[in-house]
DNA sequence: ATAGGGTTAG
């Protein structure tokens, strides 16, 4: 150590020359402080030289305060830095990101180069005020300054961070010209212009003419073909690379991984992690980054979480990003966990944490957590981001508080079109298409740009009420779109025409799939089914098989049920043995459900009752359901109560499970049993859901109800039912009283019969419609035996075909015939 | 002597 004796003034300049050299700029201004107090003389003054090593010094250190300090002392004392003191200083207060500073200091400046203007360009590029950068750059042009290569990889990366890249050509030309080309840094810059644009092969053209590549000309280059999807390509550089002796840094790590996931090899993958080890950038979170997307979209959940493990977890980003891939993969209980180890280890969530885990909220309806990352959300401010207030409404409307969803699209600042979709499915996944079509048209109205996801849902809308004439309206619209060609919107179209009764309709969109995948088969199967047209679901099953496409649980549902609606025994049964011996599929509730419908229905109640007693699980409510079903039809009491019993010991207020085991009383004529039934409803609070039938007839949709008094076309449809009335008994229809299951009178009964709800909807159709159109009504219950009886004794007297859709299936009278053959 | 190039999650 150097002490400050000094003697002369000229040991105390050698003295604090050497600190300048040796980097204690601190101690020389020390020094000089000291000694200048002690002589009094300017002499001592630092020259601008020296100057700018101690600021330089400042920056190096990270000690701006000094730094500045020292620019206010120059000032004060009325000294005068040269341009290269000027220009470090200036780059002090851009790498300070103190702009107004900067830009006060650039206009006081006597002299200007072109260092002055890259250095402010640089620093108002970085705090994005890219218009003030652009039109430095054009004052430096008019100025007539040297145009050399920092000016040009400066404006490139202006040019790309204002995301205008493909204007990078038009620089092309003068760079060209001034021979740039040659320059490794202008030519990165010139190919990440070129990446982003696509223009994969001028990248490679600039790449090759770089006449001494350095490994960041070789990385930039990688990283355009992975990014550009031509990976192959991208591996083959990295070995051209090594051969040629560069070693790949974090950059060229990440790119190539990238290259490797696209290419699905986990192998090569596998063999850069090792590399990656040995070149000591495990800890790097790019590098760490790449490894997880590769391993976790490889499924290699393992190898994920020994990276995972291994890397740096003090940022937000790899947490992040595991729990966003956990939500995907509906792994919801892993993210979960890894959220709350997230909260231990003190990183606070950012907008994409809250928004994957949210997403794994409404996945396993985690009400309780949802709600807790509500209201963490509100405290931190994040309700205003998009992705996070849909993810909420997400999670509300899976959650069954869907009014919670509703005051949150509402109130919400930020709304786009996914927003739009998630109240729209939202509410078709609770069942209430009107309220989803409601938002559609009005989406549709305020102009938001409707997608796959919408036009699908809306579909799905249509056919759960059944509305043809809007689901027509919905697809005319899809035609004139890109999403035409989506398979999602076109198995939802498959699925829209066979539930609104359009069966052919259904099958000609089958028939035009340019591609099918699993769930076009089963909604064609399934469609099929519904119709009762079970011949015909099996052929299409037959035609899936010699596909790539693999029957799943749910297309052996369909089958399954098209051979039960259908009465198809045998083939029932070889499918439903077929499912576990080829195809390895344990048979799950639906399917015993189907079998025990199937044998149910053709009246095998003993082999229906063997096959529950076989399930290897507790048999669920919709199997002892079929059972009962089944009891009514074929009246067997004894069966049929001993099959309520057990829903009802399940489901003490299914109110179906009453209906049906009071219709199969009065079946039996055992009145005392119908009144116990009905009066063990009224003790336990369970209500008959009320019979609704509801027609659509010129986009508008007419509801009606037992005995319903309100529409306004009354009075013409009693004199309807009157004519057919008469008509009907003169055609030998007769009223089967035991469907109505009041003590009453059989008069008083056979009037009741003629004002159930799908009459005085098919009485309305008769009278609105156009005559030898067909008639579709809807029925949120199962059709009544009787109302089935008339109304095919009224599709021969009119001639019309007429559609029932009831809860369970589609009923096609034609000519006094049903297409579920009595049997439903 | 002072200015410049290439990546991240929903």
């Amino acid at each position: 150590m150097i002490r400050l004796i000094c003697q002369t003034k000229l040991t105390c300049i050698i003295a604090r020359t050497s600190f300048l050299q040796c980097g204690f700029s601190s101690k020389a201004v020390c020094l000089t402080q000291q000694s200048r107090n002690h002589f009094d003389s300017p002499a001592l003054d630092f020259d601008s030289y020296e100057y700018a090593k101690i600021l330089q010094d400042c920056i190096e250190n990270g000690e701006p305060r000094r730094g500045m300090g020292l620019h206010c002392e120059i000032l004060k004392r009325g000294g005068c830095l040269d341009l290269f003191a000027n220009n470090i200083l200036l780059n002090m207060y851009v790498k300070l990101e103190l702009l107004s500073d900067a830009h006060s200091l650039f206009e006081d400046m006597p002299e200007l180069n072109t260092i002055s203007f890259v250095t402010l360009i640089q620093g108002l590029l970085e705090s994005q005020r890219f218009v003030e950068g652009i039109n430095l750059f054009v004052r430096l042009h008019r100025e007539g300054r040297e145009l050399n290569g920092f000016v040009f990889t400066t404006l490139l990366k202006l040019l790309v961070r204002m995301g205008c890249a493909q204007l990078g050509w038009n620089l092309h030309a003068s760079i060209y010209k001034l021979g740039h080309d040659a320059n490794a840094f202008v030519a990165t810059a010139l190919i990440d212009a070129y990446s982003i644009c696509g223009h994969i092969d001028i990248a490679r053209h600039v790449f090759d003419s770089i006449i001494f590549k350095d490994m960041v000309s070789w990385t930039g280059m990688i990283t355009c073909y992975a990014e550009n999807d031509c990976f192959e390509d991208a591996l083959e550089l990295f070995y051209q690379m090594r051969m040629v002796g560069f070693k790949p840094n974090n950059f060229t790590f990440a790119s190539v991984l990238k290259a490797c996931l696209g290419l699905e090899a986990l192998n090569t993958g596998q063999s850069i992690h090792a590399f990656v080890i040995k070149s000591q950038y495990e800890e790097d979170q790019f590098v760490g980054l790449a490894l997880l997307d590769l391993y976790t979209k490889s499924g290699d959940i393992v190898d994920a979480c020994r990276v995972f493990e291994e890397m740096p977890k003090t940022d937000v980003v790899p947490w992040s990003f595991m729990i966003a891939r956990y939500a995907q993969k509906d792994q919801c209980d892993e993210a979960i966990g890894l959220f709350l180890q997230m909260r231990q280890a003190l990183v606070s969530p950012n907008q994409f944490t809250c928004a994957s885990v949210l997403q794994a909220c409404a996945t396993i309806e985690n009400l309780f957590l949802g709600k807790q990352i509500h209201s963490h959300i509100i405290k931190v401010c994040l309700d205003s981001n998009v992705f996070v207030s849909n993810a909420l409404m997400d999670v509300y409307a899976k959650c069954g508080e869907i009014d919670n969803s509703m005051k949150l699209f509402v109130e919400s600042p930020n709304i786009n079109n996914v927003t739009w979709n998630t109240m729209i499915v939202g509410y078709v996944q609770l069942g209430d298409g009107e309220k989803a079509l409601t938002l559609f048209s009005s989406m549709l109205r305020f102009q938001v740009p409707a997608t796959e996801v919408t036009y699908s849902s809306a579909l799905r809308a249509c056919a759960s009420i059944s509305a043809l004439e809007l689901g027509l309206q919905i697809h005319s619209l899809i035609v004139k779109t890109i999403y035409d060609k989506d398979i999602a919107v076109a198995n939802a179209m498959i699925d829209m025409y066979s539930k609104c009764g359009g069966i052919r309709d259904a099958r000609l969109v089958f028939d035009k799939l340019f591609e099918r995948d699993e769930v076009s088969w089963n909604a064609m199967i399934s469609g099929y089914s519904m119709h009762g047209l079970g011949v015909e679901a099996l052929k299409v099953f037959e035609m899936m098989q010699k596909t790539r496409c693999k029957p799943n649980k749910l297309t052996f549902v369909g089958v399954l049920s098209a051979c039960s609606n259908a009465g198809l025994l045998e083939q029932g049964q070889a499918y439903f043995n077929s499912m576990t011996q080829d195809y390895s599929i344990e048979p799950c509730i639906e399917h015993y459900t189907c079998m025990v419908g199937l044998f149910g229905r053709l009246g095998h109640l003993d082999k229906a009752m063997k096959l529950i007693e076989e399930i290897p699980f507790e048999p669920s409510v919709m199997v002892w359901r079929a059972l009962l079903g089944a009891c009514v039809i074929h009246n067997d009491v004894e069966l049929g109560r001993k099959a309520a019993e057990q829903v009802l010991e399940m489901e003490p207020q299914d109110d179906a499970t009453h209906v049906l085991l009071s219709n199969l009383y009065a079946n039996a004529k055992r009145w005392n049993n119908v009144a116990f039934v009905r009066k063990s409803m009224k003790k336990k609070g369970v209500k008959k859901e009320p019979g609704l039938s509801w027609i659509e007839n010129q986009g508008m949709v007419h509801y009606f109800s037992v005995g319903d008094n309100s529409h306004s076309d009354m009075k013409l449809i009693r004199g309807m039912l009157e004519w057919l009335n008469i008509k009907t008994w003169k055609a030998g229809y007769v009223p089967n009283c035991d469907a109505v299951l009041l003590q009453v009178e059989d008069d008083e009964k056979e009037r009741l019969l003629w004002l159930h709800s799908e009459r005085l909807a098919l009485a309305f159709g008769l009278i609105r419609t156009t005559s030898g159109s067909p008639i579709r009504i809807i029925k949120n219950l199962r059709i009544c035996i009787d109302c089935h009886a008339a109304i095919k004794s009224i599709s021969k007297i009119v001639k019309r075909d007429i559609v029932v859709r009831d809860i369970n299936r589609f009923h096609n009278f034609h000519d006094g015939i049903c297409s579920c053959g009595d049997c439903w």
